[in-house]
DNA sequence: CCGCTGCTGTCTACGGTGTAGACGAGAGCG
DNA sequence: CGCTCTCGTCTACACCGTAGACAGCAGCGG
């Protein structure tokens, strides 16, 4: 029905349904169905169903841009932005988690993490090392605040289990698995740690 | 056909199945089948397909034990055993990193996590912090070494553009995305972390 | 101008999935 | 004995990703 496909028109489409519906949603035919065309004409575009959320995923990371300021400001801002970019996008957030994205945008933001890490003083291999390290650590922390946002009694309990600590700190203080609170923390010991490894 | 039915049982055989045949044969049915009963059989011991799974993950850390020694030797042990029990299981390491295992051996193991950090001279809420942070830390590392050990272009991309780094090591010293060198980097870096938080 | 070739969208169909709901056998117990 | 309740079975449904054959249409050499 559509005169002309293209594979941008394909990923906004996709994006857009997930966005308004969710990741259950974005099934080939429901996509097909937002830009009125046969399920089958995605095919034509990309080889599985697979490829085509890498693609959703890495448009998702669109917007992110690479902050001014010293290499662990622009680290953090990075990093920041893309866990809120995912957020934004919460039907393609799973998928994001599960393979992180890395067409135009996502290698774009992996090689400003780089160049930053470069700059705090790592050697060549440590770069390397700290920058997946990095992007292992967005990815996990996304996963963790989608397992953490899903009606499962499962991190309650781990709540629980942090409260029962010995010198617990008085109930309600304790902080919300996933939250950015949680997430800032942890991207604080990594720069910590590798400000640490650079000083050696 | 099979005279009794239980959730160990059920458990057991599914994570049999998915150690000879991969995540993808992890389906009702073929677990059914290794169990010689009716599919919908499993429904009376599991709310659902997920549930099911997240008990074949526990199940996947049972033999994951905490080591002795020092507090940060301890996370190390912990944090590298429960990494390689689920590439020891790969039928449902992808399902570990996308919601963590968290029943009777994933909570043991957290609460192991917790005792050494407490030991380490964090206060209680950055013991609860640090220790999502290291449990997001082994998920995020599972989910890239899954990625990165499957037929998929993108990661040898991200090599090739570590590659063109300026002032980049001769060519094949770089460290393998997902490699268990890489793991044990990012690791030191969050204990690092730690000990300078723990210092302050 | 014709007619061929190749790309793109359409259609039908297949094998698979998770799961709802009705049914029946068997155990436990008053 | 007979009631009740649990558990395994069976059938059926809606939906999924996708293979393969077909139709329109653009471009282009003759």
């Amino acid at each position: 029905m559509q005169r002309r496909l293209t594979p941008e028109l394909i990923t906004a489409a996709a994006l857009r349904v997930g966005d308004a519906e969710g990741p259950k949603a974005m099934t080939m035919r429901r996509i097909a169905a937002e830009l009125d065309c046969d399920p089958m004409a995605l095919y034509r575009h990309f080889p599985d169903r697979t490829a085509l959320l890498d693609s959703v995923a890495d448009l998702a990371l669109a917007d992110v841009t690479v902050p001014p300021g010293a290499w662990d400001e622009r680290v953090r801002g990075i990093l920041s932005a893309v866990r809120e970019a995912a957020f934004r996008h919460p039907g393609i957030a799973a998928h994001v988690a599960a393979r992180p994205p890395l067409q135009d945008n996502g290698l774009r933001l992996a090689a400003a993490l780089t160049a930053a890490l470069a700059e705090a003083g790592l050697s060549p291999a440590d770069v390397v090392r700290a920058t997946q390290a990095l992007i292992a650590y967005v990815v996990a922390a996304l996963a963790m605040s989608i397992a953490a946002g899903e009606p499962d009694a499962r991190w309650r309990q781990l709540g629980e289990m942090f409260s029962a600590l010995p010198g617990a700190p008085p109930g309600a203080e304790l902080p919300v698995t996933g939250s950015a609170e949680q997430f800032a923390y942890g991207l604080r010991l990594l720069l910590n740690g590798i400000r640490a490894e650079a000083a050696a």
